[in-house]
DNA sequence: GTTGTATTCAACCAGTTAGTTGAGAAGGAG
DNA sequence: CTCCTTCTCAACTAACTGGTTGAATACAAC
């Protein structure tokens, strides 16, 4: 794996189990304990599991005597979500440009506006 | 790495190399050779990260002659997007829940709507 | 101080991944 | 038919992952 933010939040989310520990920190904190508690994996695997979310910068952990309460951090969400909709609008742009033609192509344009061309659709 | 979809998805977005073909696809359709050309590494290499893509339903394969076109299926960014979405929302709700407890106990609370009391900000 | 609880560190193992090279397969062009 | 291009399959390797167990740390409670 990369070492870039974004590999590493892609990469921790890509687990099941993982996704599933981000969706029990969504509606609450949880310590260590209480995140493994549902699982039939040792603690240190869990344990594991929340060092890769913290890696990436989802997950972060306080102090209470022995134990780890970790809390999610829902901002880096906003990193993911930057970076899918620049691509998936910028492909679904270029699907209107591209029915824009077809249009064209078929006649289907509206000839009340005889100046209203597609600006660049065949670049 | 587990098979389901989501899965599938976020793991062939934790390489930077895959994410750069899908931003190269969502300005258009491409060639395998015509993916590989800017990497320094072999065909085979870049041949193996569109079949990732593929199964993860990120990209499809066409067929022209020996070149297999590949194009983006932006759909699927759906998938994800709804995932995160919903955690994200949750945790934020959660947090502006803490905040108006917060409030409450600070005595911030504007009394000119008695009967407007917290829904289960406790719970 | 000793015991018990919560968490992490270290070493190890099996399975996967991302890369390599070499050999096809499939199709257009001379 | 032969050659060249484009792409994939197969086998191999090095590195990483997700799990294990056992030991160590840190702290609270008795």
């Amino acid at each position: 794996m990369a070492d870039d933010q974004l590999s590493r939040v892609f990469a921790a989310l890509a687990d099941p189990t993982r996704r599933d520990m981000v969706a029990r920190l969504a509606v609450g904190d949880a310590t260590v304990g209480e995140l493994a508690d549902p699982y039939d994996v040792s603690v240190q695997a869990v344990s594991k599991h929340i060092r890769v979310l913290s890696d990436a910068g989802l997950v972060s952990k306080s102090k209470d005597a022995q134990r780890r309460p970790c809390h999610l951090e829902a901002e880096v969400f906003d990193l993911m979500t930057k970076w899918i909709e620049r691509y998936r609008q910028q492909a679904q742009e270029r699907y209107e440009r591209l029915d824009a033609v077809l249009a064209e192509m078929r006649g289907d344009e509206q000839p009340t506006h005889p100046g209203n061309r597609e600006q660049g659709a065949a670049s």
